[in-house]
DNA sequence: CTCCTGTCCTGCCGGC
DNA sequence: TGCCGGCAGGACAGGA
């Protein structure tokens, strides 16, 4: 479930725990989650040291002082538990993988679907493994701007719903995420992708930076207080405006004036989409004003 | 190439 | 109350 706000509160929670550490002991649980995990994962990680940690898209990397990457993707279920030393843990259902730290510290995988991923990669490999090698900018970076936004989705049939998901596009926008987008935007979902340009792309691309930095914010401030999410990483609440808010009002317009309408969910390639259908419009709003 | 559908897996929720 | 169908925030394979 998490998308790349959360997949960045995870990684930062991490951070302190986990960088300059050493992996003491490896429990693996089960034999693979999505993939197999890593082949002899135990002995590559025991004694290892990190050196640095950072995200790209939606994978959490753990950069070790042997070169090697320890990658983790979250998938839809996936969260990370942190027991501190000396605290009492009894392994619950669906814990398939607990790093101990030298000093203590448990790091606990739980993933019930397990479409999560763990995966090694070489440091000089990483760029070209396949799971980076075609992932689009980081939405938040400087290298992500209205003409990069429109280069990528220039001739795409598909609507900018599903393009949004496209992590070639713009790497870590998940479900959640573009429908808030195109919503802040005001762009209706089913617009086709390579039909967005100049000034909706401009708003499109704020939109996506407005909307995940400020979720982003949202799951720094809940870290600061661990107490108040049980040392649960991945999973904080958030308020939006249209995901899973079918039939209320989206809050920026009159939508659900008369109680009955309000925002509309509809089917995309499988996947729901939420969107207001007075503030979001197939074609280029003219400004009133 | 792009696009679309199906699939992996468990848990939960609403309707009957 | 219990059962059952539908749905869930991701990514990828395979076929058109």
């Amino acid at each position: 479930m998490p998308e790349l706000p959360e997949v960045e509160t995870v990684m930062k929670g991490l951070t302190p725990f986990m960088l300059d550490a050493t992996i003491a002991e490896v429990d693996q649980r089960r034999p693979n989650l999505r993939v197999p995990f890593p082949d002899k994962m135990r002995q590559r990680l025991e004694g290892r040291n990190v050196t640095q940690l950072y995200r790209r898209a939606k994978y959490i990397i753990i950069v070790l002082d042997d070169d090697q990457n320890l990658i983790i993707h979250l998938g839809m279920s996936g969260r990370i538990l942190i027991v501190r030393a000396g605290e009492d843990y009894e392994i619950k259902k669906h814990d398939h993988l607990i790093l101990t730290l030298q000093d203590g510290v448990r790091i606990v995988y739980n993933d019930p679907r397990r479409f999560g991923m763990v995966f090694m990669v070489a440091g000089d490999e990483l760029n070209n493994h396949p799971s980076f090698s075609a992932l689009g900018p980081e939405p938040l970076g400087n290298e992500f701007s209205a003409p990069i936004l429109t280069e990528r989705l220039k001739g795409k049939k598909s609507n900018i719903k599903q393009a949004l998901l496209d992590q070639r596009v713009v790497a870590g926008v998940g479900n959640i995420y573009a429908c808030e987008a195109l919503f802040q935007a005001g762009i209706h979902p089913e617009v086709e992708a390579g039909k967005i340009k100049s000034t909706r792309a401009e708003a499109l691309t704020h939109a996506i930076k407005d909307v995940l930095a400020r979720a982003i914010e949202a799951g720094g401030s809940t870290l600061k207080d661990y107490r108040h999410v049980n040392d649960e990483l991945g999973y904080f609440q958030h308020s939006f405006k249209v995901y899973d808010q079918e039939k209320k009002a989206c809050g920026a317009c009159d939508c659900d004036v008369d109680k009955t309408s309000g925002i509309k969910r509809i089917v995309q390639s499988g996947r729901s989409t939420f969107y207001c259908p007075q503030k979001q419009k197939k074609t280029e709003q003219k400004k009133t004003q």
